[in-house]
DNA sequence: AAGCACACCTGCTAGC
DNA sequence: TGCTAGCAGGTGTGCT
């Protein structure tokens, strides 16, 4: 589900809303939501700080607690951080951990599939290593796409979803990203002339970019949203994600759904080369 | 390095 | 109405 855009939608609102605040009890309910270390533990470290910082590194997030402790979230597929009032009526169903906070408000850990994850760690975030710099923050210029991109041989679809080469861009916004650059999707870096180079580092900050200022992609299953609950809008804007048969919005041909990595795929073959 | 299959789960939908 | 197969935003492992 939450892929870049998703996620900092949800950290911008934890920054406005829970910033500051302390957790006064935490209960972890769910058998697989923490699964790095004991639950027990984790209510323990938790309990009694501050939330002094929220960041992410793509689909990553972190929250600074004071006293240095910080706690990890991933959401993967179905997860959601949920803001609900301490009196708000029944529990949503697959809530698998909260933590009450002192502003009489609770934060809602929900996830149906169970792949999302809470842990604490440590500042220096090791379970990161192995990532590859923000598709957002740590874009750079068009140089440093190169010099990520060269030497590998599979197709930019694929490598756009490697979190190791850009951390943050899934099978959304890849399908977004290269029908913006006019990309087919199993073209190889180096297959691609400077200008499509080019093409290719604009339309990843720019779909990113504009997808965050919509408050991330909810799909017709409705299961992203935002901290209050909310859907956002960035699904109005796709251009061929989960349109396949549909015309395309460029050239009015239909849009094409391959396999790719055994992700379902779409892409224009009129308008991407 | 890459490309598979598979595993982790629940829920929804299309088709029979 | 009810069953089943297939599919879903992610990631990790282990095997060619």
């Amino acid at each position: 589900m939450p892929e870049l855009p998703e996620v900092e939608t949800v950290r911008r609102d934890l920054e406005r809303y829970v910033l500051g605040t302390t957790v006064v009890g935490a209960e972890v309910t769910g058998t697989r939501t923490v699964r790095r270390q004991d639950p027990v533990a984790f209510i323990d470290e938790v309990s009694g700080h501050r939330f002094e910082g929220f960041s992410r590194r793509g689909k990553y997030l972190f929250a600074q607690f004071d006293g240095g402790k910080r706690m990890a979230v991933h959401l993967r597929m179905s997860g959601q951080l949920l803001l609900r009032g301490r009196h708000d009526e029944l529990r949503v169903k697959h809530t698998h951990a909260v933590l009450d906070l002192d502003s009489g408000e609770s934060l809602h850990f929900v996830d149906p599939r169970t792949f999302g994850e809470l842990w604490m760690t440590t500042d220096s975030v090791e379970e990161l290593n192995h990532i590859g710099p923000d598709a957002l923050d740590e874009l750079g210029d068009v140089d440093r796409l190169r010099r990520r991109l060269s030497g590998r041989r599979s197709g930019l679809k694929t490598l756009l979803m490697n979190q190791s080469v850009l951390a943050g861009i899934g099978n959304i916004y890849s399908d977004e990203i290269l029908f913006r650059a006019g990309l087919r999707l199993t073209r190889t870096p180096d297959s691609l002339a400077d200008p499509e180079l080019a093409q290719l580092h604009v339309a990843i900050g720019e779909v990113l970019r504009e997808a965050v200022q919509a408050r991330g992609s909810s799909l017709a299953d409705g299961q992203y949203v935002d901290l209050h609950g909310r859907s956002g809008t960035a699904q109005r804007q796709h251009r061929v994600y989960a349109r396949g048969t549909q015309p395309c919005r460029r050239c009015d041909r239909p849009v094409d759904r391959i396999k790719v990595g055994g992700r379902s795929s779409f892409f224009c073959a009129n308008c991407q080369s």
